[in-house]
DNA sequence: ATTACTATCTTTATCAGACAAATATTACAA
DNA sequence: TTGTAATATTTGTCTGATAAAGATAGTAAT
């Protein structure tokens, strides 16, 4: 019965003074740095309380569109696109199939900065990712330490110099940990087959790929270092 | 002078209610649907004004992290993590690096998805990529028409099935219009050498490897239907 | 003329309190 | 048990007030 609730999205002046500003920028033009109007102005020329008009900046404020130079004015300034996404990723909250959706994101976008990486690869990024690989092995386990595999993870992104990336794959980390350490069960099984078959593709392997700058080999070895999670998520299907 | 000034990084109150209540939300264990106290509660547990507790809210109802049945309370609800991104999206306000970067981390993410492209194909899919690939070339124009492109990327972002992905792409949509727009003049003598060496691969080209169910052919081809922009952004380095 | 100081003004941050309207709850009637 | 009316609750919105940070302008001192 649950299902045959109405959805009482109603739309409150806070919503609507949200949109109207976003298209008064716009529309003016306004960039980084630019100053815009006093709360009072902009409450009056919208004709709602200034209260209402708080909390739609309120909104601006958190995703960096706007900073307010306490008693001096508001100014525009640069918005991380991410920025509204740090606070609002929480795995508790998320439904599995959104949580599953970023792990093949993830995937997908590891697999897609292949390219990238080896065009940018340094002999610096080898030396440090040779440490990274080590660190991990020196505590004699199986499986990577867990820093050394978001270290390792990490300086991958990181070579590809893109911020935005680098950011994103932040933000995301807890959503992976959720699912590493909640379905950890389900992995198991999988996992256990690939060992088997000995088609466990470690970080080590991935680096002597990258040390010989062979694209084509990291592809295929950086696919299958996923494949525990990809034979997961397209059983899920 | 100006990298002298001090940031002024001034916490409010409503930024440390924003971190308590989450903080609050996440040790109570709120799942979708629980609900959370009413205001005059929070308000007064957090020892602040109900204006101060309500400019918070207004950020979580913006990213969807909590929704408020008008005049019956509030509950926790499944927030997009790109809900939060939406709004915020604005080309205009955006450093020019952050431009090119999203522009290489949708490359990067539509060539990582390819495994999954193929994985998840149809001939629906086909038929329908099919109509998409002739409403372009219809046009008659030696580039596609603006709508065609947008069908065709989209369409591959739908067969991933992945509902995180395709929000993603719908985001960053204006920015790459905002790119291809602005820096139109840049690209073109990129584009003209492209044409000569008979470089170009088409939307056409790309469905063909589809339909043969060709991985590694498609794997090659959307590289080299982004050549144009990789090109350009690895000039920028 | 430049600097130092003071007074005043502007503007955001915060608070307090009010009312309307939608919904829930309760009490009562049929 | 069902339908109706009265009451309470809660969010949305408004008004108004105060404090404090900084801007501005004026004045005094060197």
């Amino acid at each position: 019965m649950d299902s045959l609730k109405i959805n009482s999205q109603k739309v409150t002046l806070v919503d609507q003074v949200e949109e109207k500003l976003i298209l008064y920028f716009k529309e003016k033009g306004l960039r980084p740095g630019s100053p815009i109007p006093n709360e009072m102005e902009l409450s009056s020329a919208l004709g709602v309380a200034r209260s209402v008009l708080r909390e739609a900046l309120s909104r601006f404020k958190m995703s960096g569109m706007i900073e307010t130079r306490t008693k001096r004015g508001m100014i525009m300034a640069e918005p991380s696109i991410l920025g509204g996404m740090k606070r609002s990723v929480n795995p508790l909250l998320m439904n599995e199939s959104t949580i599953f959706d970023i792990l093949e994101f993830r995937i997908a976008l590891e697999i897609g900065i292949t390219g990238n990486i080896m065009r940018n690869i340094t002999d610096e990024n080898i030396t440090e990712l040779e440490s990274i690989v080590n660190m991990g092995i020196a505590l004699g386990n199986n499986k990577y330490a867990p820093i050394s595999e978001y270290q390792f993870h990490t300086k991958l992104y990181e070579i590809t110099g893109n911020k935005t990336i680098m950011e994103f794959q932040e933000i995301i980390h807890p959503v992976l940990n959720f699912i590493k350490d909640k379905h950890k069960a389900l992995f198991e099984p999988i996992s256990e087959q690939l060992v088997k078959n000995n088609e466990v593709v470690t970080h080590h392997d991935l680096l002597e790929f990258i040390k010989r700058r062979d694209e084509e080999g990291y592809l295929d070895a950086i696919k299958k270092h996923f494949k525990l999670y990809t034979i997961y998520l397209e059983s899920r299907k």
